[in-house]
DNA sequence: CGCGTTCTTCGAACCGGTTCGACATCTCTG
DNA sequence: CAGAGATGTCGAACCGGTTCGAAGAACGCG
C-alpha cells in the first residue's frame, strides 16, 4: 500500500496523488475525490521515512535528557510531558535521547544520522560542550537552561540567581540569621550545572548582603540523601533555623530529617526553595517555594525551536523566567534563640 | 556528505562503501582502510531516513503513554526512563506518543506512517481498543499491563490483585478491622484501567475473606485530592484505622490529611499500598508498600519487544510480577478501639 | 594451458515518497 | 481566430541508502 498502488487504483500517476495530498499544485475536484476515496478505502498513510528522505525533514525533535541510570526528578518528568504535548500541537514527534553514559554516541545518532530536525537540551552546564558543538554546526537547538556565554544560543531558563536570592530574602525578612543551602549533588555542581551554580551564587550573594551566616551543602537526588544532609546541617550548626533547597528530590528526606530531630516546621525551622508547584504540595506542611513553571518552560522551548526551524536565520531568542515565591506553610518567623545550646 | 561523496573520495563505488560498513560482503582490507579513513576525516554518518526506507526498519520503538495534560505519576516517569535506557542498549531510539486528546491521530502517525518498528503501551485498560487494534494487525507491541483477554498479547505486568490482597492481609494480620482503599481517579476506573480494577478486586475479595469492613474511594492523581479523600474517609467512618493506596500521586496528600486530623502514623493509623520504592521513601514515616519495580518492568517490556521484533512468529510471552511488601514504617498494630466515638 | 573457484568490485534496481519541466486542454482576450 | 495564460496531468529525476546479479582478477589444480 504505497503511493504507486493508490495511483494505479485511482488511474492517475504517482505525482498526481502526491499533489492531491499536499495541495502544492492544483488537482481537479473530480480527480481529487477519486484519489481520496481510494485512500480512505485502503487506509493509506504515506511512509514517514520516504517522506523524510525526500524533503529533508523528519518532523521529529530530539529531547536530550540527563544521564539515565540515576534518578529523575519530578521536574524533569514535567518537562518531558510538556515538551511532548507542545510538540504534538505543532505536528512534531519527540525522540528521547539519554545523553548518558555514552553521551557522544546517542548524540551522534540523533544529529549525525539526521533523525531529528532539531533538539531540546535539558540540564545545561555553564560550560557545555554539547551546546558549543551544536552552536558551531548551527544545528537548531534550544536549551532548557543557559550556558555562561548564552548570547548566541537559543534558550529558555529560570533566573536561578534571583530565585535563590528571593528565597534568602524571604527568610531574612522573617528574621532568620543562620541558614543553609541544600544544592544538587556534588558531582553535578562540579560538572558545572547551571542551576546548581547560579543558585549557589544567588544564595551566597544575597546572604552576604543581608549579613546572614550560611552553610552550603550538596545533596544526592533522593530522599535518603536529603535526610542525611539535614542531619549534617543540624550537626554542624545546631542553631540553623532555616534552609533553602534547590534539590527537589531530596525534599521528602529533608522533612523526615526535621521530624526525626524533633524540629517542627515552621515553628522551629523554616524551609523554602526552588521546586515545581505540584511537588511542593506533596509535603506537609506544603512548601513555600519559587514554583518552577516546568510546564511553561517546556512549552516555550518547543515554541522557540519551531520558530528556529521555520526561520533558520532568525536571531537567537530566549526567555528568562523568574516566578514569584508562592507562600505556603513551611516558613515562619525565626524562633527565639535557644539559651541552652 | 552522503555515501556517494565517500565513494568518490575513496575511489570506489557506493555499494562498496555500503558493504564495507555493513560487512555483509567481504571487502579487501586495503579498500576498507581507505574507506574508513575518508569516513573518519569527514565524520560521515549514514542518513537514518534513507536507511530506514531501504531496509524497512526504523530502529525506533514507540512509547505510547497516557493522556497528556493531566498529571504524571512518579511511576510513569520511572517507566519512561527505564524503557529509554533499555532500548538504547539494543540500539533502539524511543519515540514518545501521547495517546491523549486525539488518541487515534498520534496512533496513526506512529504506526500508519511506519515511524516505529514496534510499540510499548502504558496504562492498559481491561478492554483496550488500542491493544485489540494492534492485535488484529499483528503489529509488534508489548503492553505494560494486561487486558482482560491477555492470552494472545505480549505484556509485562504486575499482579495487582495479589498485591492489593497482600496489603489487606498485612493490615488484617496487624489487627485492623476497618480499612479503606484509595484508588486511582474515578474516570480511569470507569474507563476500565486494569490496575485500578484488579487492585479493587483483590482488595475487595481479600477483605471479604478476612471479614473486614471496607470502604473504597477514588481519588485524583495529586496531593490536594489525596488530602480531600482522606478527610472523606475519616468523615464517613471515623473508626477507620488503615488504608491501602493504589494511588501514588495522592500519597503526600493522604499523609497531610492524617496530620491535619491529628492521627499519628503508624500509632493511630496505618498506611500501605502499591507504590514505587523511590516514592515510598519520600514520605515520613516511610511507606510500607508493595514496591512497583518500574525499572524492571520497563526493561522487561523492551526485552520482549526486541524478541518479538527479531522473531515475528514467536508465540506471545509475558511476565507477571508480584513483588513482596517492603516493610517500612507506616504500618503498625491496630489501635485499641476508642470507647468514646 | 584451460577451467572452475573464490575474492573484489561495480552498475543497476529498488525502497516510497516529492518536485521539476513539459505537454495537452481549456479559457479568455484583442 | 490566433495567441497568451491558466489548469490539470504525466514522466523522469532525485533524496541516500541497500542489495542483487554479474563481471573481472587472482588463484589453484589437473
Amino acid at each position: 500500500m504505497n503511493i504507486g498502488e493508490i495511483a494505479k487504483r485511482a488511474g492517475v500517476s504517482r505525482s498526481t496523488v502526491s499533489y492531491a495530498l499536499s495541495g502544492k499544485r492544483s488537482v481537479s475536484e473530480e480527480t481529487r475525490r477519486r484519489i481520496q476515496q481510494v485512500i480512505d478505502e485502503l487506509g493509506y498513510r504515506p511512509n514517514a521515512s520516504a517522506r523524510a528522505l525526500a524533503n529533508g525533514r523528519t518532523s521529529t525533535i530530539g529531547l536530550v535528557f540527563p544521564p539515565a541510570g540515576n534518578h529523575y526528578t519530578g521536574m524533569q518528568l514535567d518537562f518531558i510531558g510538556s515538551v511532548v504535548e507542545a510538540a504534538a500541537a505543532y505536528d512534531y514527534d519527540v525522540l528521547l535521547s539519554p545523553s548518558g553514559v555514552d553521551s557522544d554516541r546517542s548524540f551522534q545518532r540523533l544529529l549525525g544520522e539526521r533523525r531529528v530536525d532539531g533538539a531540546i537540551l535539558m540540564e545545561i552546564r555553564l560550560q557545555d560542550d554539547r551546546v558549543d558543538h551544536l552552536g558551531e554546526e548551527n544545528f537548531p537547538a534550544v536549551c532548557i537552561g543557559r550556558t555562561a556565554r548564552s548570547d548566541r544560543d537559543w534558550w529558555v531558563g529560570l533566573d536561578h540567581t534571583a530565585l535563590a536570592a528571593a528565597c534568602v530574602n524571604h527568610l531574612a525578612d522573617l528574621g532568620h540569621r543562620r541558614i543553609a543551602l541544600v544544592n544538587r549533588p556534588e558531582h553535578l555542581l562540579r560538572a558545572g550545572y547551571e542551576s546548581a551554580h547560579r543558585g549557589l551564587d544567588g544564595f551566597t550573594k544575597a546572604a552576604a548582603e543581608r549579613g546572614l551566616t550560611v552553610r552550603t551543602y550538596c545533596c544526592g537526588d533522593d530522599a535518603p540523601s536529603g535526610q542525611e544532609c539535614l542531619e549534617r546541617i543540624l550537626h554542624e550548626d545546631p542553631d540553623t533555623t532555616a534552609l533553602v533547597t534547590l534539590n527537589e528530590a531530596a525534599l521528602g528526606g529533608l522533612y523526615r530529617g526535621l521530624a526525626v530531630a524533633g524540629r517542627h516546621v515552621p515553628r522551629d525551622f523554616s524551609l523554602t526553595g526552588v521546586v515545581a508547584g505540584r511537588w511542593a504540595e506533596t509535603v506537609t506542611p506544603q512548601l513555600t517555594a519559587a514554583d518552577v513553571p516546568a510546564e511553561e518552560l517546556g512549552r516555550l522551548a518547543v515554541e522557540l525551536l519551531v520558530e528556529r526551524l521555520d526561520h533558520p536565520d532568525a536571531v537567537p531568542r530566549h526567555h528568562l523566567l523568574a516566578p514569584p515565591i508562592s507562600l505556603r506553610a513551611s516558613t515562619g518567623p525565626a524562633p527565639a534563640p535557644a539559651v541552652n545550646r
